[in-house]
DNA sequence: CTGGAACAGGACAAATGAGTCCGATAAAAA
DNA sequence: TTTTTATCGGACTCATTTGTCCTGTTCCAG
């Protein structure tokens, strides 16, 4: 459903803000380590969240991600989807059409855009904070 | 959201039970023009489709595809999509967890999991007769 | 029964996505 | 000021998806 690199986004996003609410900032390796994820390719995605100003980071001795609870109730889930470069499912037509609209509508498109649409709202009114804040219970590692 | 083959599957199978309704069996470059896909491309995806049973396939002059509205009326979108070798979403999880389910779930699995299964059970409840039923209008082609 | 019209299917080529490597840069600590 | 720790970012490789090509097979028509 999401592409790799958005699912690393979503667990390395995630991770961070239950390190952050400790007081705890990440490393890189840290975060791949919790992840479960390819190092290399998490420095990446740490970077598209960094410049879309989702997670903070910092170089040198003690540096590493983090984003506190206060700013994790400011980011939902669909930007982070952006940061990493996915339009979230918008105007997707699920035959491909690139004219597909509800003036011109492709056979599926009633059936399809009600779900699209719910998807979409979901990506859009869930908060990483929310996501953050139910899992008191120790998990602190999202890995395969 | 979907996979190219994915679509062309979708927009291959509803352009030739609409050309069935009529009576009419469409050819490969038929259907390749009508749902503007590459042709040995869609080659594929139909031999797919022929050998799933979804579609009937003739060899020889005045041979092609057919699915006939009675066939139509018992195949749904998701055994299309089985039939290119795609699971629909069912244990999908966000976040890309293998272990992901409602016993061990994922901080967004709760959110996701709902529009996720609406969006399985549109896959299982819409037959392709009824996308077809609807759009008596003059649509023949489904091009991007 | 032979030629042409069509699908069947394997092998190949191109494009995109996933993942790696390594030097450059920044910042804190010694 | 030097060393060490860590992110930054470009170039590269590998895998999968997408798309092409060509030969074989089936079947109808003359």
């Amino acid at each position: 459903m999401f592409s790799k690199t958005c699912e690393y986004a979503f667990r390395a996003t995630v991770v961070v803000a239950i390190a952050s609410k400790n007081g705890e900032r990440l490393t890189l390796a840290d975060i791949a380590e919790r992840t479960g994820a390819p190092k290399a390719f998490t420095a990446k995605v740490l970077q598209d969240l960094a410049r879309a100003g989702i997670v903070t980071s910092r170089r040198g001795p003690n540096g590493g991600f983090d984003l506190p609870p206060l700013q994790a109730r400011k980011v939902n889930l669909r930007m982070v989807m952006e940061a990493v470069g996915e339009d979230a499912f918008q105007n997707d037509c699920a035959m491909g059409l690139g004219s597909c609209n509800s003036g011109h509508p492709c056979p599926m498109h009633d059936q399809f855009s009600k779900v699209r649409d719910a998807l979409d709202r979901m990506l859009e009114n869930t908060d990483v904070n929310s996501l953050v804040q139910d899992l008191n219970n120790g998990i602190t590692r999202l890995k395969v």
